[in-house]
DNA sequence: TTTGAAAAATAATGACC
DNA sequence: GGTCATTATTTTTCAAA
């Protein structure tokens, strides 16, 4: 069995553990009740696999997935980087001080890197490519890929 | 004031909505109480609020995170699309029955659409793209960059 | 908007199978 | 793992200011 870095061994999760995270993934607010009603297990064995797989790292958090759009970001966009270097932890430790920037991926390929950037218009969105991103040492260049629409799958 | 797609009118957000958004966002779980606590209003202030902006769909849902890695999703990719015709909707609608989408946006630009994939390993990903993603009609081409390393923001 | 009160549901724990 | 019982919290609603 391998380790993971955060020092947690890599749990092997087994069907329910699969059918929880399903539903915990549906819907976070699901009540304990709930949640082993539909998975069909008593509560305890749900409260106990949902705090072994919350210490385990498995689940990392519980949040309201919010519009961005409808919460004032409307301007959305994917820029990617190409970096000098290969510090990846001083960058990711740069873009995660600004909050435009949704995500971020480490690539292969021809891009370094490529960041979700969420706006609240096009002159933010500029803002944050022109100023922030470009202002990073090491950034060699950005592209920027306005997204006309976008959607999480569920 | 406009009307978004989904027929409700676009609310104009106060700073207590935008306090409310950025607590829910980093637990999704908090109770009322201790939301009303943190941004410092009452409990019937936060309750009718909550609801106002689920109502409004300004937040569209609370979901469990789960680490990809952590929960059997070994291998993460960012797939270009190049498409025939403007049938985002179709598109869309085929793109959400493979599971491993995670994420679909319609671009501007080179790549008319960019999916974020996670799948169990590199035979589940090469299945995902050659059979899936490639069998959709109006599927030009496909480029897959592969993802070393990710994290959302926060 | 706030505060207080109160009923119903749920969380969380422990004892025991 | 499951079941039962118990206590502490929270949700949710209502009334009053």
């Amino acid at each position: 069995m391998t380790d993971r870095p955060g020092g947690q061994p890599t749990a092997t999760l087994d069907d329910v553990d699969r059918r929880i995270l399903a539903e915990l993934r549906a819907d976070g607010r699901l009540s304990i009740r709930a949640l082993a009603e539909r998975v069909a297990i008593s509560r305890a064995n749900a409260y106990s696999r949902v705090e072994r797989l919350t210490r385990d790292r498995v689940i990392t958090g519980f949040r309201a997935v919010v519009d961005p759009a409808a919460s004032g970001l409307s301007t959305s966009a994917y820029v990617t980087l190409t970096v000098r270097q290969n510090s990846w932890r001083a960058l990711r430790a740069e873009l995660e001080t600004i909050p435009e920037v949704a995500h971020m991926a480490l690539l292969g390929g021809e891009f370094d890197a490529i960041l979700l950037v969420r706006a609240a218009d096009n002159a933010a969105l500029r803002t944050v490519v022109l100023e922030r991103l470009q202002a990073i040492p090491g950034v060699l260049g950005t592209r920027t890929f306005l997204i006309f629409e976008d959607a999480e799958n569920p």
